[in-house]
DNA sequence: GGAATCATTTGCCATTTGGCAAAAAGTAAT
DNA sequence: ATTACTTTTTGCCAAATGGCAAATGATTCC
């Protein structure tokens, strides 16, 4: 809980009642790995603070093959980026890679607090954007780096995690193939 | 003109004196062709609304190479995004690839208008937000699909622009060097 | 017009990655 | 332990892309 507050006093100022009133609209979701937190088609509800674990965004592509968008760590938000503007069905899935212990907020907690604390919101839609911001920066360069040095940057932000999900997650993540990540992992060695 | 302000209202309200602030606010920059906008090193004093043109985001990778990271065109804000949080020197050029009238705020402006106009700062956001989200949304499958795939796609957006750019731009922004990329056309036709 | 300069195309070959299928390794259930 | 099932690795070859340098084409400037 205190991962949360801290995060969310980067952002803007909260006094005490402030910091009170956000923890008891904070309900703790245990989430078992490969869970869904939520799925395409819906409208999501609930936003989630990833307390630990990690998760993973994918969508479907045309060919219908299921594409990791990205992956999403410890202290960061799961902000549903394809209904950022509410009310429309996301077109992604949010699923535990890892078991985790997320910290969720319900539309109408955050519509609670919207009202109730002045710079809420704008301490929320820094944190959209921030999160958004740091997407483009790790997309972008990726075109750009072959797969040995995508797959190696991974490796740094998540260590632990290469070898505990399966390759396909990875794989798409990284625009290969699986055979070709096994391949890159044999020649790393 | 009419175009900011109709790009303005979907995000939110204005009334015709708030509408009449802004317009106040507002000044005509005419870029010609590869003119700098704003270049990395420096703090960004202004915000563009592209009214005509078109322009590009660039950087320097490690390797000393200039990556054009994406493009903007007419009736969008180029954010500088590398100090969305204000008072960072940024790490990007802004360049205009083609001659451009571009709409300015200065960052006093655009504090007068955020203390005057209620609401402004949530339009705002909401129009940082969906031009980060987009820009991931467009970065994220391009990993997963070849060149010429990526090529097209840019054909589609940018149908007059491929031909008049330097092949460099384009093929930095594609993630290939400039001798595919030129093979790429030569198959294509 | 011609020289100098810059941008693009092309050739040649090396490297990377994909596609497909079979083998091997790992996992789960009985 | 055996079976069934899933995931990963591997082999083989094709296709895509890179690297480099030379040739060609375009542009600018005098």
């Amino acid at each position: 809980m205190e991962n949360l507050i801290n995060y969310l006093l980067q952002f803007g100022q909260l006094n005490q009642p402030q910091i009170d009133l956000v923890k008891s609209k904070v309900k703790v979701l245990e989430l078992k790995k490969d869970e869904y937190f939520s799925e395409a088609g819906k409208v999501p509800k609930r936003v989630a603070f990833i307390n630990e674990g990690i998760l993973r965004v994918s969508y479907f592509n045309i060919k219908g093959e299921e594409i990791t968008k990205y992956f999403i760590d410890e202290n960061n938000f799961a902000v549903d980026l394809s209904s950022y503007t509410q009310k429309i069905a996301s077109s992604e899935y949010v699923q535990a890679v890892t078991d985790c212990s997320l910290l969720i907020f319900s539309t109408e907690s955050l519509s609670e607090l919207s009202i109730t604390i002045i710079g809420w919101d704008n301490i929320i839609s820094q944190i959209t954007s921030k999160a958004l911001f740091e997407k483009v920066n790790k997309l972008s360069p990726m075109l750009a780096e072959d797969a040995t040095t995508r797959y190696n940057d991974f490796l740094k932000k998540f260590p632990t995690l290469a070898n505990r999900i399966p390759l396909s997650y990875l794989a798409s993540y990284l625009g290969i193939t699986q055979s070709s990540l096994s391949r890159i992992r044999k020649n790393i060695r």
